[in-house]
DNA sequence: CTAGGGTTAG
C-alpha cells in the first residue's frame, strides 16, 4: 500500500534525524489512508528535539487536516488521534508556539484529561501563569478531575503569582482526590505556601505529608530561610537530622546560611561538625557558607583559618573573607587577602570598595575605585552608591558633583539607592539647591521619607531652618514622617525659637502614636531649653529612665542655659551613680555649670578627671571654658599659668577673652601680651591695654558655649 | 541555591 510505504519511508529519515525531508514525505493529509500513530508520535518528538516551530506547525496542520477528513472514525482512531493531539499540542508549545498550541486545543475535535493536562502545563511553563489558573477552572467546571500532575504544574501556577487564595483552592482538590499521599504534590503545596509568605500554612502542609523525603525538608528548610526565618530553619535541620533523613548539599549549605542570618554561633559551629563527620566539606558551596557564617557571626579567625586551610580558594570565599576582614576594621588584611586573589569580579571589588566606606578610609575608597577603573570596564549601582558615600563623608562636593554626572550619563540614575546617596551626598555636602532641585525635579515618584529626610537635616544643620520646616510640609504630601524627620524638625524650630511650632510637633507625635525614643526627648529638651521653656524640658527628662549619655548631655546643658548650673552639676552626679560614663560632651556642660557658679576648683578638678581618668582629649571647646572660668572669676595667677602649660598657643578668640578679663581684673603683664598676639592676627582695629576704672563684664559666654556643643 | 549597598536624627 501506498501509504505505508509512505509511512516507513517517513519514518526512515526520521530514525536518520531528517526532520524537513520527513515531513517533505508526509502524503498529502486529503490522502484517505492514514499515518500511523507511531510515526506522527516520532516526527512530533524529533521537532521539539530540534525546538523547530515551523516543523511542529506542519506536523500539527497535518494531523488536524487528516483527522477531519477521515471519514467515520472508529473508536480506537479518535482516542489515538486525542493521544495525538495532545503530544502536537506539547510539542507547539515546547518549540515556543503557546498560540499555535492553544488554537489546536480549540480546534480539538474531543478533548480528554491529557488534553487539559497538556495545555494547562504549556501555560504553566509559558509566561502566563494566570492562564493557566483560569484554563484549570474551565476544566473542573467541565467535570474532568485534574490529575496529580496537572495539580502539581497547577500549584507552581499559584507560586508564580504569588496566589495564595489560588494555592489554598488546590489544597482543597488535593485533598478531596486523596493525593494526600503524594510527596511531590505535598512538598510542591508546602513550596507555594512558602513563596507566597504563608509560613505556618506551608508548616502545616509540611506536618501532613506522611513521610517527607529530602526534598521535602529542603523545601521548607529553604521556604523558612527566604522568609528570615533562620531561626525555624536551623530547628527544621536538626528535626531532619533526628528523623534520620540524610540532607542534601543545598539543605546543609541553607541551613548554614540561616544561623549566619540568624547571628547562631553556636548552632552554626554544630552543623559545622555535622558537615565535617558527613563528608559535605567536599562541597564549595557548602565550605564558603561556612566561612561566611563564621565571618559574619563574629568568629572572624575561625573563618579565617578555614580560609587557609581551603585548597580550593574560589571567588565567593575570598570575597566572604574580604567583607568579613573589612567589616572587623581589619582593612589592611581585608586588601591582603584581595590583592591575593587570582580573579577579580564585580561583587569582589565591590566588597573591597564598601570595605574601606566602612572602615571610615574614604580616601582608600576612592583609591580603589580608581584601581578599579583601570583593571575593569564593570561597575554598578553598588560601585555608585558606595563611591557617593565616600565623597558624602569626605565632604567633597566636586569628586560627587563628578560621580553624579557620571551616574547619570551609565544609566543608573533610575536607581533608588543611588538616588537617596545623591541627596545625601549633596544635602551633607551643603549644597541645598543641588538637593532640593534633584529631589524635585529628578527623582520621581521614588523618593521617599530617606530622600526627604536627608534634605530636611541637610537644611537644619546648615542654618535654613526655615527651609527645612518648609520641606517638612511639602514631604506631607508624599511621605510619612518618621522620628528622624521630627528630630530634625524640632532641631531647627530650636535653631530659630519657634517655641509653638516645636509645641506642635511634640502634640503632633503624641496625638499620633510616635514612640518618643532617647534621639526624640533630647530634641525636645534642647528645643525647650533654648526657648527657654525650662520646665517642659525637665518634664521630657523625667518622663523615663534613660541610660543615654547624650541625652543627660542635653538636660545638663539646658540647665546651665536656662542659669540652672547647680541643678546641672546635680545631675552631673547622679550620672557617675548610676554608671553612665561621662563624654567630652558632658563634662563641656559641667564646666560651663561650674563657670556659671562660679565653682573654680571643682571646674578644675573636672578638667583634669576627664583627660587623667575617663582619658578624654579635651577639645578645643574644653581649653575655651577653661579660660572663661579661670578668667571671669579673677583667677589671673591661674589664667596665666594654664595657657602657658596648653599643647598650643591661644586661638585669638581665646586672647580677647582674656585681654577683656585682664581688664576688668587689671592685669597688665597678661593683659599686655594679649594684646599684642591680637594685633598680631592683624584685626580690623588693633586693640591697646589700658586700665578702665569701671569696666563690666558681659555674661554671654554660657550662650556662647551652648551653641559651640551640638 | 554560596560573596557586595541598606540610607535619615540628638
Amino acid at each position: 500500500m501506498a501509504a505505508a510505504a509512505s509511512g516507513s519511508s517517513v519514518s526512515a529519515l526520521v530514525a536518520a534525524g531528517r526532520l524537513f525531508a520527513a515531513l517533505d514525505a508526509l502524503p498529502p493529509s486529503y490522502s484517505s489512508s492514514p499515518i500511523p500513530s507511531a510515526v506522527y508520535a516520532s516526527l512530533l518528538r524529533l521537532a521539539t528535539s530540534r525546538r523547530s516551530l515551523a516543523a511542529a506547525r506542519r506536523i500539527a496542520s497535518h494531523l488536524a487536516y487528516s483527522s477531519a477528513t477521515s471519514s467515520a472514525p472508529s473508536t480506537s482512531t479518535s482516542t489515538s488521534s486525542s493521544f495525538l493531539f495532545n503530544r502536537a499540542i506539547e510539542s507547539l508549545a515546547a518549540c515556543g508556539g503557546l498560540a499555535d498550541a492553544r488554537e489546536l486545543f480549540d480546534a480539538m475535535p474531543r478533548r480528554d484529561g491529557g488534553s487539559w493536562n497538556a495545555i494547562i502545563s504549556a501555560y504553566s511553563r509559558g509566561e502566563e501563569p494566570a492562564e493557566a489558573m483560569f484554563l484549570f477552572s474551565a476544566m473542573y467546571s467541565r467535570g474532568v478531575r485534574p490529575k496529580d500532575v496537572t495539580l502539581a504544574s497547577v500549584l507552581g501556577c499559584c507560586a508564580e503569582c504569588l496566589d495564595l487564595r489560588g494555592a489554598r483552592l488546590l489544597h482543597g482538590h488535593i485533598a478531596k482526590r486523596d493525593f494526600q499521599w503524594n510527596v511531590i504534590l505535598g512538598t510542591a503545596l508546602v513550596d507555594v505556601y512558602g513563596k507566597c509568605f504563608a509560613l505556618s500554612e506551608a508548616r502545616r502542609a509540611f506536618d501532613g505529608i506522611p513521610k517527607p523525603n529530602d526534598i521535602s525538608w529542603n523545601v521548607i528548610i529553604r521556604r523558612y530561610l527566604l522568609a528570615g526565618m533562620g531561626d525555624m530553619a536551623v530547628d527544621m535541620f536538626f528535626r531532619m537530622v533526628w528523623a534520620g533523613v540524610k540532607p542534601l548539599v543545598y539543605t546543609v549549605t541553607h541551613a548554614v546560611l540561616a544561623c549566619r542570618d540568624n547571628d547562631a554561633l553556636e548552632e552554626g559551629r554544630c552543623i559545622h561538625t555535622f558537615v565535617l563527620r558527613h563528608g559535605y566539606e567536599q562541597h564549595v558551596h557548602v565550605r564558603s557558607s561556612v566561612v561566611d557564617m563564621y565571618a559574619k557571626c563574629g568568629a572572624i579567625d575561625a573563618a579565617q583559618r578555614l580560609y587557609d586551610l581551603a585548597p580550593m580558594k574560589d571567588i565567593v570565599m575570598s570575597t566572604s573573607i574580604v567583607s568579613g576582614l573589612a567589616a572587623y576594621g581589619r582593612i589592611n588584611d581585608a586588601k591582603r587577602v584581595f590583592d591575593g586573589m587570582e580573579e577579580h569580579n564585580l561583587v569582589s571589588w565591590n566588597a573591597m570598595l564598601t570595605g574601606y566606606v566602612r572602615s571610615m578610609d574614604l580616601t582608600g575608597a576612592l583609591q580603589l575605585f580608581h584601581q578599579m577603573r583601570q583593571e575593569t570596564k564593570e561597575l554598578d549601582a553598588v560601585t555608585l552608591g558606595s563611591v557617593l558615600n565616600a565623597c558624602t563623608g569626605l565632604l567633597d562636593l566636586g569628586k560627587g558633583e563628578e560621580v553624579h554626572a557620571f551616574t547619570f550619563k551609565s544609566g543608573f540614575i533610575g536607581n533608588p539607592f543611588l538616588n537617596n546617596a545623591l541627596v545625601r551626598m549633596y544635602s551633607k555636602c551643603g549644597c541645598l539647591r543641588s538637593a532640593e532641585r534633584f529631589l524635585l525635579f529628578e527623582m520621581g515618584p521614588e523618593r521617599d521619607s530617606y530622600s526627604w529626610n536627608s534634605l530636611i537635616s541637610g537644611y537644619e544643620r546648615h542654618s535654613m531652618s526655615e527651609a527645612a520646616l518648609h520641606a517638612l510640609s511639602e514631604m506631607q504630601y508624599e511621605a510619612t514622617p518618621n522620628q528622624s524627620t521630627f528630630s530634625s524638625a524640632l532641631a531647627a524650630c530650636a535653631n530659630i525659637f519657634l517655641l509653638n511650632h516645636g509645641k506642635q510637633i511634640h502634640a503632633y507625635m503624641i496625638r499620633n502614636g510616635y514612640v518618643i525614643d532617647d534621639i526624640l526627648r533630647s530634641a525636645l529638651i534642647d528645643m525647650y531649653s533654648k526657648c527657654k521653656l525650662f520646665d517642659y524640658s525637665i518634664r521630657v527628662f523625667e518622663a523615663g529612665p534613660s541610660q543615654d549619655v547624650i541625652l543627660w548631655n542635653s538636660m545638663i546643658f539646658g540647665c546651665a542655659y536656662n542659669g540652672k548650673g547647680e541643678y546641672g552639676l546635680e545631675l552631673f552626679f547622679e550620672m557617675s551613680k548610676k554608671g553612665i560614663r561621662p563624654d567630652s560632651v558632658t563634662f563641656l556642660g559641667a564646666l560651663v555649670s561650674c563657670i556659671s557658679e562660679g565653682h573654680v576648683g571643682l571646674g578644675r578638678s573636672y578638667f583634669t578627671q576627664m583627660t587623667d581618668e575617663y582619658n578624654i582629649a579635651p577639645r578645643i571647646e574644653h581649653y575655651e571654658c577653661m579660660i572663661e572660668l579661670l578668667g571671669k572669676h579673677g583667677y589671673m595667677v591661674e589664667l596665666e599659668d594654664y595657657i602657658e602649660h596648653m599643647p598650643f598657643e591661644p586661638t585669638t578668640g581665646m586672647w580677647l577673652r582674656i585681654f577683656d578679663c585682664c581688664r576688668e581684673y587689671r592685669n597688665r603683664k597678661l593683659g599686655e601680651r594679649a594684646a599684642q598676639c591680637i594685633n598680631d592676627s592683624n584685626p580690623l582695629t588693633p586693640v591697646r591695654f589700658e586700665i578702665a576704672p569701671h569696666y563690666g563684664s558681659s555674661d554671654s559666654s554660657s550662650e556662647e558655649l551652648m551653641s559651640l556643643s551640638h
